[in-house]
RNA sequence: GGGGUGGUAGUUCAAUUUGGUUAGAGCACCGGCCUGUCACGCCGGACGUUGCGAGUUCGAGUCUCGUCCAUCCCGCCA
């Protein structure tokens, strides 16, 4: 056994003449016939070995048959490299080390990618091989860049006395928002577990014991339909206080994101983060998780259809719908096919019926439906909407979810296409005022927005039984360059309130107590009032890592189709296991 | 559940207008040469159920249908 004294990053010029150990991974070899060059890996770094056939014969003898991606022990003497053989991009680049000693802890078999570049295979090769993946480079920064955002979390909680305390992972199913995992129980056939979708029953039984700032680090599950931001199981920092109010935990919220910033990329984000209302939000972005970094906000553009002959959107108008655009710059070279093409892409995806525009050519308005809109209207619409020379301005008139939604997609859309956004940009924002309910057009009722146990507006309580459509709630959601990155709410913690909320939501009294009953009951001996939020931890590190790949912040991640590739799983149980837990697997006929 | 893209050697990619010799190349692998390389170089070699299953055809990597997998998006994700 070669135990190393250095890592494969850190050896410089100070170290030379020293006498080293290392111990690592071949991560490249270039045998020039009597003399052998190694870079040897480890998770520090890289650093060149080499074998000389004239002074060491049989470790050069073994040394001839190594391969990529064995591991070996190598004891040596760093040397100088000749001025010529310098190597400015490696860290290690001035020195290298003649080996006298080589001990092969493991060779292997040819590697199934090429470990030094992520992108010499399909993610689903290497998804199955996500342990060699787990060496490349990016990965490797990932994973620590993702400690690092963890201790930092911790070190700032702490800070703030809050305490880290751990829920069930096996707990009560209950069938609102996500659809549960189920975990079946032995002890008793035919009931399950669910796991958590979040702790956040738990952490709010935590408030009513006591413990008035409680966090955690938590796995979540949901059985939903996965995205590139998307994972079946993923991580949240969970947070929950009491006796505050909702900018008692936009602060902590504000302060948490901050550090952990400065912390892992020694990047300052502003003291506070701009807010939005939910419906500023929806106006000036269609969007609830805004991307501010570039601008493009949407214009009302109702009062120019008024004055115009364009009959299709002044008829949406008239049965209450809305028309807004988007103006986009710099579009001359926006061909017909080019629009063409969005207007099937915003028709196929967001619903919209059609994409209107018009371009900004020598001063006023050309093409599109630019021929309905009398001159002086252009004109105005110029001047009102900042249009410049070669701008192109897409207008949708339908119902205002369409319209807000559509061109809030658009505006995306373009912006990509454009190249308009700031990559090296950050933009965290609030957006407050979420509505309490939405109305679930499938099963003809009210749905929580957030979660039935958030809070209206206390000026908004009233409104509850004449017109929910309009209650706000006091929910909240933290968002950074288009992302949700967090979101909470202040929650109910009288009984009354809370019956109204579910009264609201057509969960009957009976229902209530069958799935929330212990959370009501525990609010009989003394609940105070608190709040509290959760940040999608590997979001967070997604963005830290300037990927915008779930998957490339967790270590061994599912597919899209929540498959692990490595392991196979989900996998066929044994018949003595279902036996056990008093399950059959139905048949699934497949004609 | 719906739509887009992809699946060919260990791997990354080629393979002409619906089709036409023995399905090619880089890297990796094996062998040989090479003492300052770092994308080492040079010479040679081995490597294929074209995801799977049907169909059309004299003939299918190529066309049709089905199916599986990956990925991106819509729905979904309190």
């Amino acid at each position: 056994m070669i135990k190393r004294t250095h890592n494969c990053g850190e050896l410089r010029q100070k170290n030379i003449n020293n006498n080293v150990s290392l111990c690592g991974w071949i991560a490249k070899r270039r045998d020039l016939g009597g003399l052998i060059f190694i870079d040897l890996r480890d998770r520090y770094g890289k650093t060149q070995v080499v074998f000389n056939e004239d002074t060491h014969p049989d470790i050069f003898k073994t040394a001839k048959k190594l391969g990529l991606e064995d591991v070996i022990g190598i004891t040596g003497l760093v040397n100088a490299r000749p001025k010529e053989a310098v190597n400015p991009k490696m860290l290690t680049g001035e020195v290298d080390i003649s080996v006298t000693e080589l001990v092969v802890f493991n060779e292997s078999d040819t590697p199934p990618f090429d470990i030094g570049n992520r992108n010499s295979a399909m993610e689903e090769h290497r998804l199955t091989y996500r342990y060699l993946e787990l060496r490349t480079d990016e990965l490797q920064r990932n994973m620590i860049l993702r400690h690092k955002a963890g201790q930092a979390t911790r070190e700032f909680l702490n800070k703030q006395d809050f305490i880290e305390i751990e829920t069930p992972i096996l707990m009560k199913s209950t069938p609102e928002g996500a659809r549960d995992f189920l975990v079946p129980s032995r002890i008793h056939k035919g009931r399950f577990y669910a796991l958590p979708q979040s702790p956040q029953t738990y952490k709010q039984l935590l408030m009513v014991a006591g413990f008035d700032k409680y966090f955690q680090i938590v796995k979540c599950f949901r059985d939903e339909d996965f995205r590139a931001d998307r994972q079946p199981e993923f991580t949240q920092i969970d947070i929950e206080m009491s006796f505050i109010e909702q900018n008692d935990i936009i602060k902590i919220g504000t302060g948490l994101t901050r550090y952990v910033f400065e912390s892992v990329l020694d990047v300052k984000l502003p003291e506070t983060f701009p807010s939005f209302t939910y419906q500023e939000a929806m106006e000036k972005y269609g969007s609830d998780k805004p991307d501010t970094r570039f601008g493009m906000e949407l214009h009302e553009f109702a009062q120019y259809v008024e004055q115009s002959d364009f009959n299709a959107f002044k008829s949406v108008l008239e049965i209450g719908g809305r028309v807004k655009a988007v103006v986009c710059p710099n579009a001359d070279h926006f061909s017909r096919k080019v629009i063409d093409e969005l207007t099937v892409w915003i028709k196929t995806y967001h619903g919209a019926k059609g994409l209107a525009w018009m371009k900004s050519v020598n001063g006023s308005l050309d093409g599109g439906i630019s021929k309905f809109f009398p001159d002086e209207v252009k004109s105005q619409i110029i001047n009102d909407l900042d249009v410049s020379e070669n701008d192109i301005i897409f207008i949708i008139g339908d119902t205002q979810k369409v319209v807000l939604n559509s061109l809030g997609a658009l505006r995306l859309e373009l912006a990509n296409l454009e190249n308009l956004i700031d990559t090296n940009a950050w933009a965290p924002l609030w957006v407050v005022d979420f509505p309490l309910v939405e109305w679930n057009d499938d099963k003809n009722r009210w749905d929580a927005m957030h979660h039935p146990f958030t809070s209206p507006h206390l000026e908004d309580i009233k409104l509850m039984e004449t017109d929910p459509a309009n209650v706000r709630s006091l929910g909240y959601d933290v968002v950074v360059n288009g992302y949700e990155l967090g979101g909470g709410s202040i929650r109910i913690h009288s009984k009354d309130l809370q019956k109204k909320a579910f009264d609201l939501l057509g969960v009957s009294e009976s229902e209530a107590q069958e799935k929330f009953g212990f959370l009501m009951d525990a609010f009989k001996y003394g609940a105070p009032p608190h709040g509290g939020m959760a940040f999608g931890f590997d979001r967070l590190v997604m963005l830290l890592a300037g990927s915008s790949q779930i998957r490339d912040v967790i270590a061994f991640p599912k597919t899209t189709s929540a498959m692990s590739l490595m392991d196979n799983s989900p996998s066929f149980v044994d018949d003595q296991q279902l036996y056990e837990l008093g399950l059959e697997i139905k048949k699934i006929d497949k004609s």
